[in-house]
Order: C-alpha cells, then structure tokens, then sequence
DNA sequence: AGCACGCCGACT
DNA sequence: GTCGGCGTGCTC
C-alpha cells in the first residue's frame, strides 16, 4: 500500500463482502486503482457482490486465481472510524463482519451511477406564438424567478400538458439541462432560538454546547419530566454542532414520532432535517444516504438504523427516549442503538445525550458511577405541573368479570367529559381479548406454528397471533371439543375495553389507539394529531401513546391494570412497568390544565406501584440497582441469551444439553451457565426455541469465552444459534 | 447467501 | 441402471 490508503492497478487489496463468509478475499485493484475503504463491486463465483476494501491483501492464495475488482463504485470511501465502529460492534455483539457492513449499506443504488434528471428553466428565445398555454408556463417560470423544475412539476405549476413545456424548449424559450437527482438538503440556521429557556434549560443547554465545544467524546443524561423542555434543551446542542459544522443525529424510538419531531426542527432551525427510517421512500433514503456521506445533511432524524449511516463528522448523537426497549431490536443484528452510539461517539469524539423522563437503570447506573454527566431537569414550564396520581384498590371495587372500568374511574371520565376535556385509558393489550376459551372444555385457541395464545382481533374478524403474525378466522366450534358456539372471549383487550367505554359513556367520542388498528405511519399521525386537537372525548390506547405524543386538552389518565408487568420473574418488569406508568401518567396535563392519574391494582402496597404514586424515583431506582447487584445481573454483571432453535425438538434439546456440558471456555473465565430451559416463547414459526444464558462478572472478557464455546459445536441441518449480548429479559 | 459436488432411495 | 433428495464445502 502507497501513502494515504491508495492501491494501484494490480495490487492486491483485502475486501470485506455483505456475503456470509468469515473472511477476507483478496482481489487486484481495479483499472485506475482504489482507495481503502472504497466501496467496491467484485465478482464471487458467478455472482457480483458489494464490498469494502478493507486493508492490504493477504496474500497465501493463488495468485493465478485472485481475480480483479469488478469497479469502484461512485461513494465516498467509507473512513476509519466507520470501519474500527463496525469491528467493534461486531466483536461486541459477536455479530459476523459481513452482517456488519450489511447495516452499513442499506442504501438502495448504492451501486448506481450518479443519477441524473432533467431540469427545465427560463431560456432566452421567444415563443413563435403567444398561446394561453405558453404564457402560463413562462410566468410560473417567472413567479419562480430564475428556478428550475422537473417536467412534471413545470407543467403542473402552469396548468398544461407536459408538451406544451417540450414545444418550448424546441423554440429554446425554455432550456433544459441536468442536474444530480440527489440534492443538498436545505441549510438549517442554528440562530438564535424563539423558545427561551428558564435558568436551569439554559444552564443544561450551556452545559452540552461546553461539551460541543470541545470536540471531545462525552456522554450526558439528561433526564427531564415531561415537559421539562428536553427538547428545546438538547435542540441547543444540535444548534452548537451545526455552529462548529459538524453533523448531529437524533434518534427516535418510534417512527410515529418523528412527523412531530420534523415540526419542531423546522420551526427551530428553519428547514426540515433529513429523516431516515423504514417508512422513507426509496429515492428519499438515498438521498439521505449520500447525502450524509458528502456533507449535504447536517442533521439526520431517524431510527436506530441511522447509526449505520456514513456520517463525514458527527459531532451529536441524541438518543430520545433513552430507555425504550424498542431501541433494542432484531433486525438482522442484535444490538441496543443506545450503546452503539455511545461507541459510535467515542470513536470520533462526538457528544452524546441520552434524554428520557424514566432512565434506564443502565444509564442511571452509568451517572452513578461517573461515566456520565447526569442533568436534571425539574421544573416544568408555563403552567402545567405534574399529574396528581393515585392508585384505585380493585379488591374494594366489586367489578363483573367482563368489566374493566372501575366506578370510581367511571366518574372521574364522566366528570372530565362533562367539563369538556380529555381522557385517556390506557391498556397495553391490542386486539379485543387476550385469550379466547372453550366454555365447555377449558381449551384455549393457540397458533399452529407458536406456542402462544391467538389473541381475538375484533376489528379484523380474526384471531391473531401476536407473536408470527399468523392470523385464522374465529372458529364456530372448539377446535379441541367440537362444541359448537362455546368460544368465550377471556380478558380485555383494547378493542374490549373500546366497547365498555362505549356502553358507559354512549354520548362520547371514543379512539381506540393501536398500532395494529392503522395501515400506515401517515395515517397514525394523522389520526393521532386530529385526536390531540379535541377530535375524542375519550381516548383508549396501548403503549403507542405512552411515546411522547403531545394531547393537551388531555387532564385525566387511567390506567386499566398497572398490575400487567409486575408479575413474572422478569428482572425488567419492575423497572419497565415504572417507565411505563411514569410516561403514561406525564400524558395528562401537559399543557395549561391540571392533570390527574389513577392506577388500578390489585396490589396498591406494591413498592413499584408505591414509588409511582410517591413520585420517589431515586427510591425506586436504588432498590432496583441494590436488588440487582446482589443478584450480579446488569448493570453489575454482565449477560448473554443464546437461543438454539429448529423445528426439531429433539435437536435443540440434545445441542442445548451438550452446550451445558462443555463449558470449558466458558468455566475459564468464570463465567456461569444456565439452562437449557425452553425460550420465553418455546415455539415461534414452527421452530422449538431453547434458552441457555450466561453468567459472567462485569470485568470477565465474555464475547471471546462466548465464542470459543460456541465455535466448539457443529450446527447439523436446520439448527440456528444466536447470542445475545445483555438481553432484554433474563429470566 | 447461492451454487456445485457427492453419496443413498424410488422410478422409467 | 438413472433421477434427485439435501448435507457439505467453496467462493479471492
């Protein structure tokens, strides 16, 4: 290799595919050489595939069969700091390297040459003659004064065919030309704010632009009830990072959230930011894509895939809703975005925020420990406070078993909707019944391929199953008995809980807010918008509207069962039923009026459910990190989940045990093995599942011992492992 | 991931 | 005798 990372023509180079193999191939430079770090097309076996050089050949193969790089494809080389993040994150989540760069290519065309399109502006000639139709087109070309348009949208503006705009061009009164498709986005102004900030917004934002400022890694929690202003004060680091001209990302959990978001940066800073995430269109997503890559993006918002995007020099990285498990996610990768992107950052010395009203232990336990800077944010602005929260006892309400709405939260709602404001009851169970029971048999309808409950979605007509998807119609009779007409509904669901409502409060407006109840993101925010300006009386919703979303004519919540979470022998449960309930009660009165929050428990002497009413946090949270600390479960030890899988039971079962046999590497480092025990769900999609976990210290090199003990067993036909490292649920 | 190679059961 | 099942191995 020359100075500066080039390869001349004929020099071998090392590429990393997006093929599957656990290694490097050597290949010669192409026709006028090529960078490290370029993005390459090269032939494999009869097929063309994607790859990055990623160093030096090396060599040991058969020169006579190393074959050329194919081309260099039009992308700026991707840098080292991008090629040491996904090694890491590789070797962190024991992830394969070309699965990696799979993540870090989602582009689509990335081979593609620059496209281009035809553009259409004002020319010098005059038209032969003056028609209606010409006229038009020349004053929207002159309304527009020197702009240019595609041929669609030229004859639209103007009101004509598309060939009245070719007639013009052939009498050159209109000039055509090219021009890339992939623009610039439009230049944010990181100016001055029209939001002020109070005395501890502005000391919290004065705190991250310091940390902007010094071009440093360094990782900030910023933990601010809702409406503490969170947003405006991590936007004023976003507003530092485009001041140094450095790029920031900010990260959302749920694509619902950032049409919201989008508002709010463009009323900040002028222009909409590029937005990447599964619902982007095509063209969009390469825009973004290469845009991020040459400079043409200075803030991206988007999901957790945008971590992977070829960022020049970013200098932020937000994480909203730091504690959201949707942050953790399978989507090819097992990786939690948050840690990513504090790897991401520490790489290239960028400054992260966590932002969240409910923290993750992880995170709170990272402050504790000095990893982070915490900053509090307690006042809430304008005049809105906190919601008044208190528990209903369920033992003391005499409730039948196909109800769910207590007289004491019935009156509450009617009180509300009398005064002409908002209610929200909140259920996290989609469909109309959890679990649908033969009255005669006690059978209950499961999936053909998951061992799972099917759940009845009245809406669809169907049963479902929550878990692959797979849905049935509601059978006649039990599939176990032959009982005709003896299915029951048992337990509620939203759609239930929608039609109590409706029977209670007949005169009212009633929502129901469910992911599953909408064909699109679009239209989710459009009804959910609708919703927030006065468009129901009542709101029924799952943990979609536990996301941030702004009502404020919203003062009461209800929650149906704050029970749901806390059983179980999930170590999360406490903790994510806490977040959950924090989040959902911080819906009501957001804005000027006075909001209220009832729990209905069974158990009001619960310490979770207590800590909720108390609004004690850091009680909660320091009973929760003593409890896993005396159990060496994170954050004060580490974990990982591997779950064997194939549709025959015996082969999981016989690996599993054979895997809890052999666990020299393992044993060297100390580390503990449990199970196998079937997995949280045993059957998904046909295919047995079985757990094992792993036990380490926090100090112990786990992802090595992880695979040198893993490496040690041969997968024969169908089996799969996965590991994951710090599993959501350990139990 | 694909695709070829290769070694054991039911057909023209 | 052959066609084809998918287990195993290779791709620079």
């Amino acid at each position: 290799m020359s100075a500066g990372g080039f390869y001349a023509e004929g020099a071998l180079v090392a590429v990393l595919t997006t093929q599957p193999l656990d290694r490097l191939l050597d290949y010669k430079a192409p026709e006028g050489g090529c960078h490290l770090g370029a993005f390459v097309e090269v032939p494999l076996g009869p097929r063309k595939v994607l790859g990055v050089v990623w160093g030096p050949g090396e060599g040991g193969y058969d020169l006579g069969k190393v074959r050329p790089v194919i081309r260099v494809l039009d992308a700026e080389p991707m840098d080292e700091t991008m090629r040491s993040f996904l090694t890491r994150a590789g070797e962190y989540t024991l992830t394969p390297m070309p699965a990696m760069l799979r993540l870090a290519t989602r582009s689509p065309g990335l081979g593609d040459p620059p496209s281009m399109r035809t553009i259409y502006r004002l020319g010098t000639g005059t038209p032969e003659r003056e028609t209606d139709a010409r006229r038009r087109v020349i004053a929207a070309l002159h309304d527009y004064g020197g702009l240019a348009f595609t041929l669609r949208e030229l004859a639209e503006m103007a009101g004509v065919s598309a060939s009245v705009v070719k007639g013009l061009v052939k009498q050159g009164v209109v000039s055509e030309e090219q021009s890339p498709r992939d623009l610039p986005y439009p230049r944010l102004e990181p100016g001055a704010s029209q939001y002020t900030l109070t005395e501890e917004q502005g000391a919290a934002a004065e705190h991250l632009r310091s940390g902007i400022a010094a071009e440093r890694y360094g990782t900030t929690l910023l933990r601010g009830i809702t409406g503490s202003g969170k947003t405006e004060v991590y936007l004023e680091a976003v507003a530092a990072c485009l001041k140094a001209g450095r790029q920031a990302l900010v990260l959302l959990p749920e694509i619902a959230l950032t049409a919201e978001f989008l508002t709010r940066v463009e009323a900040r800073f002028g222009a909409q930011p590029a937005e990447w995430h599964s619902g982007v269109t095509m063209t969009e997503r390469r825009r973004c894509w290469r845009m991020v890559g040459e400079g043409g993006a200075q803030l991206v918002v988007g999901a957790r895939s945008a971590l992977f995007l070829p960022f020049r020099d970013l200098g932020l990285i937000v994480v909203d809703e730091e504690h959201d498990t949707s942050y953790k996610q399978e989507d090819g990768v097992l990786y939690n975005a948050r840690d990513m992107a504090v790897l991401r950052a520490s790489i290239v010395g960028a400054q992260v925020v966590l932002a969240s009203a409910t923290p993750s232990l992880e995170s709170w336990a990272n402050a504790e420990a000095g990893k982070y800077t915490r900053i509090e944010l307690t006042s809430r602005f304008g005049a809105a406070r906190l919601p008044k929260m208190r528990a209903i006892d369920m033992r003391a309400e005499t409730l039948p078993a196909t109800r769910w709405i207590s007289d004491t939260l019935a009156r509450e709602v009617r009180a509300r909707f009398a005064a002409g404001e908002q209610s929200l009851l909140f259920l996290n169970r989609r469909g109309y019944a959890p679990i649908t029971i033969c009255r005669t048999c006690g059978h209950q309808v499961g999936c053909d391929h998951c061992d799972a409950r099917m759940v009845e979605h009245r809406f669809l007509k169907r049963l479902v199953c929550h878990q692959c998807g797979e849905t049935k119609p509601i059978p006649e009779a039990c599939p176990s008995c032959k009982a005709e007409g003896k299915l029951a509904p048992v337990g509620p669901g939203v759609e239930r809980l929608g039609e109590e409502t409706a029977s209670l409060f007949p005169e009212a407006r009633i929502a129901v807010l469910s992911s599953d109840l909408f064909g699109s993101a679009r239209a989710m925010k459009a009804q959910i918008a609708e919703i927030a300006q006065g468009g129901a009386d009542i709101i029924i919703g799952t943990q979609l509207v536990a996301k941030g979303h702004n009502f404020p004519l919203l003062t009461l919540v209800g929650v149906i069962d704050a029970d749901l979470g806390l059983q179980g022998s999930d170590l999360r449960a406490a903790e994510r039923t806490f977040q959950l309930m924090r989040q959902v009660a911080g819906r009501a009165g957001r804005a000027s009026k006075p909001g209220a929050a009832l729990l209905q428990t069974y158990q009001p002497e619960h310490p979770v459910i207590r800590a909720i009413i108390a609004g004690d946090e850091e009680a909660f949270w320091a009973a929760e990190a003593a409890e896993r600390k005396a159990a060496g479960v994170p954050p004060y030890g580490r974990m990982a989940g591997i779950v064997l899988s194939s549709p025959d039971v015996q082969a999981v079962f016989d690996l599993g045990r054979e895997m809890a046999r052999r666990t020299g590497p393992l044993a060297r480092i100390g580390a503990q093995v449990f199970g196998p025990a079937p997995a949280p769900i045993a059957r998904i999609r046909g295919r047995h599942r079985v757990r094992l976990l792993v036990k380490a210290d926090k100090s112990a090199p786990l992802q090595p011992a992880l695979a040198a003990w893993a490496g040690q067993f041969r997968l024969k036909g169908d089996l799969r492992l996965s590991i994951d490292i710090d599993p959501q649920s350990f139990y």
